[in-house]
DNA sequence: AGGAAATGTGCACCAAATTGCACACTTAAA
DNA sequence: TTTAAGTGTGCAATTTGGTGCACATTTCCT
């Protein structure tokens, strides 16, 4: 393994680890609007905000922050704004990210190293 | 899809999911750490640290955070301690989130919300 | 037109995490 | 034994991010 395929691994890695897809998945409390919109499905603020004992407001960011992400798609309808998981996205983003890491493996191996 | 469904696969993914992993590599300065791992490959503390503009300290305390999420392992060796990536305990935790997610696909698609 | 529903956002407050320094401790070298 | 190297951690300052309230805006209904 030579050290100018590490540096190349090392790019490809910093540049597809999307920081603001995990850092999405991180927040115990926007999690738990992820499995809120689990349980509803495609739903409206005001109903997915039901479902948890955070305020509207916070949930109305935290899908935003979703949204961002691309764990989540929305849609306006009237004076209602509808959110939905982007499960096919989601599995997309974790593939990518293991076929990033997946040259890694054989250069990061705690049972080679010794 | 029935209500009971949605609710256990729900249960499922909050219980599966590792916010301590995903925590982990969210922070932009922690990447640089593991981007500094990936290109020196097992080393102590101070090289790592060399590779990045943080404080040693703070490299420190971010390898143990590495390190507690599964990410990385470190062996004591005299004076100093050798750090280095756990490639296959990486992929296996990226596998079992994929599975945990998995079943949400059919029930959280866009395509077929409309 | 008038009122209610749904939402987005500025603002202030608060909790958690990061950062670097200083210091103590362990271990190797001289 | 004395000195230096490597490391872990307490501490304080700073930054970051979440939280809820209040308010303005848009849209629907009567």
């Amino acid at each position: 393994m030579s050290d100018a395929q590490r540096l190349q691994a090392a790019e490809a890695c910093l540049e597809i680890l999307d920081t603001a897809f995990f850092r999405a998945l991180c927040e115990p409390s926007r999690l738990e609007v992820v499995v809120a919109l689990v349980k509803v499905g495609r739903a409206d603020i005001t109903e997915i905000a039901k479902q948890t004992p955070l305020d509207r407001s916070v949930v109305s960011r935290h899908l935003q922050t979703l949204e961002q992400a691309g764990l989540a798609v929305s849609q306006k309808e009237g004076r209602q704004t509808f959110y939905e998981l982007d499960g096919p996205a989601i599995m997309e983003k974790f593939k990518t990210a293991m076929t990033a890491i997946e040259p890694l493996v054989p250069i990061c191996c705690p049972a080679n190293s010794r």
